[in-house]
RNA sequence: AAUGUUGGUUAGGCGAUUGCACACGAAAGUGUGAGGAAAGUCCGAGCACCAUAUGGCAGAGUGCAAGUUAACGGCUUGUUAUGGCAACAUAAAGGAAAGUGGAACAGAAAAUUACCGCCCCCAAGGGCAAGGUUGAAAAGGCGAGGUAAGAGCUCACCGCGUCACAGGUGACUGUGGCGGCAAUCCAAACCCCACUCGGUGCAAGGUUAGAGACCUGGGCUUAAACGUAGCCAGCGUGCCAGGUCCAUACACCGCGCGAGUCUAUUGGCGACAAUAGACCAAGAUAGAUAAUCGCCCUCGACAGAACUCGGCUUAACGACCAACCGUAUCA
RNA sequence: GCUUCCGUGGCGCAGCAGGUAGCGCAACGCAUUCGUAACGCGUAGGUCGGGGGUUCGAAUCCCCCCGGAAGCU
């Protein structure tokens, strides 16, 4: 789990980061990222109802959210970034999802 | 022994490291952290506010009896009916001589019936409903007597209705007498009868902050309009409606001690109740309970709290326990 | 969190105080034309979203599910 100060709250910045960000993606997961004013980074996490039940969209949450935490350093602040997940993301292993991760974020130029 | 019936329990376990939410703590840290259905939202309550929720109509629900409960459409024990060899299971199970309506096709006729038919008779006219056909359903059934032919017209048995007695808190049951069949089915058709129901939901509601400015239109206090119920009455407020701009809360409380959990005893066939002792056990707000690794086994289904309880319904891999039934074999 | 509505041929819709399930377009065949379209004639296609109940009989009435849509805050 990713401390308050990290974390992307408010459905307005959703709706705005959808909105006016840029898009990045693979087959495990999509990134979208827009430049923001915070000092931090803020990210959010995004499952919709197409990838399975409530029990499967928590556990998708969970392996994301355990995957994003050793990238956190190393992510240029002044970011929102939110990590919309694909089908079948909760069968993978956790390393992968950071891998996919990582790479997503190396495209974006968002690694520092 | 396998099968069946009923009821219940459980919902992978242990350890290490790294994390998350909450509580406590100065800190280090310590403790706690999803379910039997958390689900569907189908019922019933608590709690909160709305007008002290008042009267009538309309509307909705329930419908065998007794009990149980805070309450219920739930549950328990019975009654009756149906199914099963049985253990047992299932049932919205009041009223059709209050009224309205419906019953396709077929059939003479679907409700005060008469086509064929039977009988008396020359005929006219009259008597009859046994037999025939249709249909889901056709005016008690069956046998005997009786008759012109017939008919509960009479009788036995069965069914039905009703009265009395007995048993039971009661639904109802049993026995006996009497009636002589009273006119089919449908009320999950309208309806009648009995009982119950005010509305809205924690995004309720409260705290602090805020509660501002402008424009347009209507009204002028016996009014209009609004006030959370479909209509009327009654009650309350005393300007109302629409638009634009600005500010804001996605803050804090409500929010976890409760019809609470566990154990024991007592009462009750049981649902359940009473008493005593012990315990405090999720409370988030983009929303916590996870990740990685090791070992073991029966190799893990359905599935994630969002104000809280009592039920119902639906989903689902298994494992285990208890009681009972009939059948077969053995003793 | 709560409320309401809808599921009927391939598509869009009727039929719902119970009694044999229809219409338009599309499809197929015939006819017409030098050929195509339109017009005309004909044909096929439905367990009425699923399961149970009431009834002699259910698309229709009642109950429980499944899927979809809309609305309130």
């Amino acid at each position: 789990m990713l401390s308050k100060q990290y974390r992307l709250k408010k459905r307005k910045s959703f709706n705005y980061i959808y909105k006016k960000g840029k898009h990045v993606g693979n087959e495990t997961l999509a990134l979208v990222f827009v430049a923001a004013k915070m000092k931090h980074i803020k990210i959010g996490f995004s499952v919709s109802k197409k990838v399975g039940n409530s029990v499967t969209r928590h556990k998708a949450t969970r392996k994301m959210r355990a995957a994003c935490r050793p990238l956190v350093p190393m992510i240029k602040e002044n970011h929102s970034i939110i990590f919309v997940a694909k089908e079948g993301v909760e069968k993978k292993h956790v390393t992968e999802i950071t891998q996919a991760m990582a790479n997503t974020l190396r495209r974006a130029g968002l690694m520092s």
